[in-house]
RNA sequence: GCCCCUGUAGCUCAAUUGGAUAGAGCAUCGGCCUUCUAAGCCGAAUGUUGCAGGUUCGAGUCCUGCCGGGGGUGCCA
């Protein structure tokens, strides 16, 4: 972990609790008041698809719920949607919670929350360390598949996507309650090693190699690669290479065990810099004594057979099978994945193996999950959380084999370097002057410029393709982890100015009012937390995470140019815009946690 | 050939999985700093959602066919 500075803010730990905290989201405690009745109209079997249809307003002027089942409902019942609508109006109990709901257009039924029921959710929300949020019905237990660079190359800006994303899932299931075992399967016993072995026999560059193993590794690398494209007999002497790696071959095995622990070095640091942990690092090489005797047991079953030559999977709806074993008797990727799958459900018995890998290899994915089932892992949820490729500038692929690497090194210290210029200006600008000392500005620059990064990633939708740029990685402004985490320090500042701890004002039985419409929406979008993190979970995709914490800021900032905190009309109105800041802010911080980014006190 | 993904404002991307008048950010234009951080806020302009059909109360989203872009496709990962 790096040093955290002693400015930080340190924590709720500290919260008193005096209101009981309501476990059930807004949107899960309407759903149960529909229940009764939609259950006489559509029985039990359909019921949780038309609660289903119960969901956040798209649009503000419509309330902040609506429900709208009874266009479909009055199709099935042959009567007018309206007076479906209007009948379940009529039997609805929700005074407590909303005002009178209203029937409009074809039937959708509009609820808006009270003022009360807003502020009641947000005591609680205030008062509970998770901001109320309530975990997963069911804890289910994952295994997280990601990054898995290979240890060979060097990590590079592809790398990011799948790490930066594969680590934000694990924290967000994590923070539902579930069990999550992240795994980083590594390419450590492939191809690539024969490349370098290769290099290693006839290229090596001793001095160099001395003073950076890894540098030269990666020389080696691209150097053969380049060898082997041009040259078949290159490329073969590399997969002689490997295969003597693989039959045991001990002098090739003697460099493998000298590289692997320079390699992993290099990786690791990577991962601390981003801030992020496996619970397993099982490589390729991990499974290279269970591969022989899962190919024994595919052929016994009859699920694997002889074809030209190697050993095949076939598929139904598959074109071509998948291969298992090769001519000259190699294993590959996919019998390690094979083999990975059994081992995961042995060892771990998960309810879903997520796979982060870009979307390139989702035919292999298909036959791999099609396979497993017909090994009898039928009742494990697989899954290939894709995304695009990440592309250059010129809107090509970026590939490692082109030689046209952006190192990931090199673009980690770009991206502090400019979120340092970019502090140290906005700290000479402040109106009082400058806040930050040299240390804290440096501070303040990597978790910038991690965050601008990661949240860059993140926001997009994972399934688009990603353009790689600097500017737009870096871009301080519009949607982006420095405009969240700008907002978060701005509030900070209030409390810091004002001199107001934020942690005894939560317990001060202050009231939180919401009678501007600014101070109304940032309420209501303060409690929908918890239906982002849904969202987010519902399909993988950190995005919807990333919009809602923008939506927040905008919110928030909305709220803060129209109504000053500290200079508040009256004590009532300053406890509770207070008590609303508090709030805004541990949720940015709370939500910017959950995608692996950190937050500043000062900025 | 076959399979998968994709096509949304000038650019980069969203759109709660079939919901109401498709939204943000850049870029452009016009307002806001003596007042809690202007990395900001408010407003304006911007669209035949590639094209043509279809499904239904309702389609950017689903189905069919074209067109364009990308990826994959038996011995790399």
């Amino acid at each position: 972990m790096r040093p955290r500075p002693a400015w930080r803010c340190s924590g709720f730990a500290a919260i008193p609790r005096s209101h009981p905290v309501i476990r059930m989201s807004m949107l899960r405690t309407l759903k149960d008041r529909f229940r009764p009745i939609l259950a006489e109209l559509v029985g039990n079997e359909a019921l949780d698809k038309v609660l289903d249809l119960i969901r956040p307003a798209q649009d503000a002027r419509f309330g902040d719920y609506q429900a709208n089942m009874a266009m479909a409902l009055g199709k099935q019942l042959g009567r007018p949607p309206r007076e479906v609508a209007a009948e379940i109006v009529a039997r609805l109990q929700v005074d407590d919670l909303c005002e009178e709901p209203a029937v409009a257009g074809p039937g959708f039924i509009n609820l808006r929350l009270r003022e009360g029921a807003l502020a009641a959710r947000l005591h609680a929300a205030a008062e509970h360390e998770r901001l109320a949020v309530p975990s997963a019905d069911h804890a289910r237990t994952y295994v997280l598949d990601y990054s898995a660079p290979n240890v060979a190359k060097p990590m590079h800006v592809g790398h990011i996507r799948s790490t930066v994303i594969g680590d934000a899932l694990c924290r967000v299931l994590r923070f539902l309650g579930h069990r999550v075992e992240s795994d980083n399967h590594l390419g450590d016993w492939g191809t690539q090693f024969g490349m370098i072995l290769y290099g290693h026999k006839h290229f090596l560059d001793a001095a160099a190699y001395a003073e950076n193993p890894v540098a030269e590794l990666s020389r080696l690398y691209r150097h053969v690669r380049g060898l082997a494209d041009a040259d078949e007999a290159v490329g073969k002497a590399v997969l002689a290479e490997t295969a003597r790696l693989h039959a045991g071959d001990e002098e090739n095995r003697r460099l493998w065990q000298e590289f692997m622990p320079v390699c992993l070095a290099e990786i690791e640091r990577m991962y601390r810099r981003l801030g992020v942990r496996f619970d397993h690092t099982l490589g390729e090489s991990f499974y290279q004594d269970r591969l022989p005797g899962l190919v024994d047991e595919l052929t016994r079953r009859g699920l694997a057979r002889q074809s030209e030559g190697a050993l095949a999977v076939f598929l139904e709806g598959h074109e071509s099978p998948m291969l298992v074993q090769k001519q000259d008797g190699a294993f590959l990727y996919a019998t390690t994945d094979l083999a990975t799958i059994r081992y995961r459900m042995e060892t771990f018995h998960p309810d879903a193996v997520l796979y982060v890998v870009d979307h390139r290899q989702s035919l292999h994915f298909e036959k791999l999950f099609a396979v497993a089932r017909k090994l009898g892992y039928a009742d494990v949820e697989l899954t290939h959380v894709s995304f695009g490729t990440v592309l250059g500038d010129d809107g090509r692929p970026f590939r490692t084999r082109e030689g046209d690497i952006v190192g990931l090194e090199s673009l980690l210290d770009e991206a502090v370097r400019r979120a340092g210029d970019v502090v140290a200006a906005n700290d000479e600008a402040k109106p009082g002057g400058p806040e930050l000392s040299p240390e804290q500005r440096q501070c303040v620059a990597e978790t910038v410029g991690m965050g601008a990064l990661k949240y860059a990633d993140l926001a997009q939708n994972r399934t688009s393709d990603y353009v790689f740029s600097f500017d737009k990685m870096l871009a301080m402004n519009g949607n982006t982890g420095t405009y969240m985490q700008y907002a978060y320090a701005r509030i900070r500042s209030i409390f810091r100015k004002g001199n107001v701890d934020a942690a005894s004002l939560v317990g001060s039985g202050a009231k939180i009012l919401l009678e501007t419409p600014e101070e109304r929406a940032l309420g209501l979008q303060i409690l929908r937390l918890g239906e982002a993190i849904d969202q987010v979970v519902a399909d993988y995709r950190p995005n919807q995470l990333t919009s809602y914490l923008f939506d927040l800021a905008g919110c928030f900032t909305s709220f803060y140019e129209k109504h000053s905190v500290l200079k508040a009309e009256s004590d009532a109105l300053l406890q509770s815009r207070l008590l609303l800041c508090d709030l805004t802010a541990r949720t940015i911080r709370q939500g910017l946690a959950l995608l692996g980014i950190d937050v500043v006190e000062q900025m």
